[in-house]
DNA sequence: GCGACAG
DNA sequence: ATCTTGTCGC
């Protein structure tokens, strides 16, 4: 894994590079057998000024538990909505580099191409990392749908639309509870996005993987086992 | 100019 | 994101 770029951009430069990068995206599956799928979210604990990043890796399709690892740093910038990915990227990256095997698929907390210039945190991390990616979003950031037309079923979901196209879609994740906003990030489809965030979902408004993340991001008696050298530790699959 | 705005 | 207990509904 190559670095694309620097992460401490002043927000014209963020901007400028989101619609460089946005170019590259690619929305076709280039993906794979996949068995193992990946969770990643970040809690911020104000009291010590610090971002905790999680990553999580389920087996697929028997979502069970292969990994788990954490990665903190302080916290880097503000949150503005549109530059997530600055905020938190970097963060995750630092606990994917503690996984020992490579993940076939990321589910991302945020936005994938539902975004102002089509590259969310998710998208933006499935270029970095060069593995498909989903956005996963509890709520939404651009784009309308039409409500009525969503069933109140788990499995049921509408298109997500942004200037005249379908940047996404608003599904429902479990039976009559609030909904998910699910856009392809980065290799892959809308519609295989949408197939395996429900083949994720197990009872819970959140897919496995993400609820699994969320958990452990937030847990504060977690202690992450010692890597020698750690951080920029050449990997097998590297 | 005004409102909207992932986490 | 985070602050926070009980509570209404499937």
């Amino acid at each position: 894994m190559q670095d694309l770029h620097r992460w401490n951009l002043s927000a014209t430069e963020a901007i400028a590079l989101q619609r460089e990068l946005a170019q590259r995206i690619i929305l076709e599956d280039h993906i794979g057998e996949v068995r193992s799928v990946a969770g990643v979210d970040m809690a911020i604990h104000e009291e010590h000024d610090m971002a905790q990043a999680a990553i999580v890796l389920l087996s697929y399709p028997e979502l069970e538990i292969i990994e788990r690892h954490i990665y903190e740093e302080p916290i880097p910038m503000p949150y503005v909505p549109g530059l997530l990915s600055f905020r938190e990227a970097p963060s995750v990256i630092g606990a994917f580099k503690r996984l020992r095997q490579k993940p076939d698929l990321i589910m991302v907390d945020g936005q994938g191409i539902a975004h102002p210039r089509r590259i969310g945190i998710a998208s933006h991390l499935g270029l970095w990392l060069g593995i498909p990616t989903i956005g996963c979003a509890k709520s939404l950031l651009v784009g309308h749908y039409d409500q009525d037309a969503l069933g109140e079923e788990a499995g049921s979901w509408v298109p997500l639309i942004y200037k005249q196209e379908t940047i996404g879609a608003v599904v429902r994740t479990r039976t009559h509870v609030k909904p998910m906003f699910i856009s392809p990030g980065h290799l892959i489809s809308l519609e295989t996005s949408i197939r395996y965030v429900l083949a994720c979902s197990k009872g819970y408004r959140l897919p496995e993987t993400t609820r699994q993340a969320d958990k452990l991001s937030k847990d504060k008696t977690w202690i992450e086992p010692e890597t020698p050298g750690d951080t920029e530790q050449p990997t097998l699959w590297s």
